[in-house]
DNA sequence: GAAACCAATTGTCATAAGACAAGTGGTGAT
DNA sequence: ATCACCACTTGTCTTATGACAATTGGTTTC
């Protein structure tokens, strides 16, 4: 798993040269996490840290005013997790990360963190590499919702993370897509015949 | 505008402490810049900068696959404006940027940034908030997106940002609020009669 | 001051997707 | 073995919003 997590943070700032030795310091102050399926990573109202995720699916939640769970995220290996506001601003989150199936991975609270970016350069480099990709991300999740249809958020997310419809259920995928879990199924019936 | 400048920068970092002269230094290193309405901070194809703005209002958009032009944001004073993805990752910018009044304000391009955010954590934690702020801001737009009707993503603009309405034209909030124009026409002139 | 232009409004009609309720099929508990 | 539960599907009906085209009103320009 060290090698993986290596190998992770290495490939997220390419343009940078790091010793093994400067890794293995960073990896010490991590410690190693282990989630059953359906445990939490994160529950609404903790303050988040950080999860280098190198197995395993989680899913994120959080509730709209009606108080029906609205899926805003799904997470696979590997990968940084972490909830942006939560964790920059140590504030409570409101948001719930699950676990989907067994998860493994490294983790980190931002006391940690924040003492890691002042001694190491190419961890800060690795932080701010990850906050930008994130927002990226979703900012082109956004995207694809203003400008496609429902249906073709489906057949997106059907290419680009076919697995996921193995791993979640199709109620959580409808509400990350933004659709009812009626409209997906009628779109799923309807998608072959094309 | 020096005066605002540094408001600005201090009243980011609340928990900092930051002397007059470092941030003088700091100041030295940016530009003073200009816009006349009409003008492009940033056209598509180009590498974003940043952009201390501390007086007059922008808007940014993109195109869809369509063609059609897409509002993704209104910027007003004072504020950090900035593409994400263009400057973090020093690509070109799919979005343009337009002055919707005079602007002013100071400017940076990314390398000038980097510098200065090796030489002082302050800056490094200033260009830390920026992001993790932006995002929690799209993040919440992207919930309204989701979880509002039309109708209440137009009553929260409003009741957040009226002046917006004597600013840009309708046409472009209405693409900004994810509606046709046509529909927010009509969302107004229905608005008072509830 | 007429023509041209553009933003905004309005009318008519079409449609994607939601609401709600009933039905299906699989799984787990006792 | 049966019951209960839950995810998912399907039917019917409603509705918010879009598409498209025509109209209005203001401003620019020559």
């Amino acid at each position: 798993m060290q090698t993986h997590f290596k190998i992770f943070i290495k490939s997220s700032i390419p343009h940078f040269f790091v010793t093994d030795s400067e890794l293995d310091n960073i990896i010490e102050s991590f410690e190693e996490m282990e989630l059953e399926k359906g445990e939490y990573f994160l529950k609404q109202g903790k303050i988040s840290g950080s999860l280098v995720l190198l197995e395993g699916h989680l899913r994120c939640y959080t509730f709209n005013e009606n108080g029906d769970e609205v899926t805003t995220a799904f997470y696979s290996a590997p990968r940084l997790i972490f909830d942006v506001a939560s964790f920059f601003q140590q504030k409570p989150s409101v948001e719930n990360i699950i676990a989907l199936t067994k998860v493994k991975g490294y983790y980190m609270n931002y006391k940690t963190v924040d003492k890691l970016f002042h001694d190491y350069a190419f961890f800060r480099e690795f932080g701010r590499a990850m906050l930008a990709k994130e927002y990226i991300l979703f900012k082109d999740r956004t995207m694809r919702l203003i400008n496609l249809t429902a249906e073709e958020r489906y057949a997106h997310l059907m290419q680009t993370n076919p697995e996921l419809f193995q791993i979640a259920q199709l109620r959580h995928i409808a509400s990350y897509l933004n659709i009812t879990d009626t409209s997906l199924s009628r779109i799923r019936r309807d998608f072959g015949s094309k």
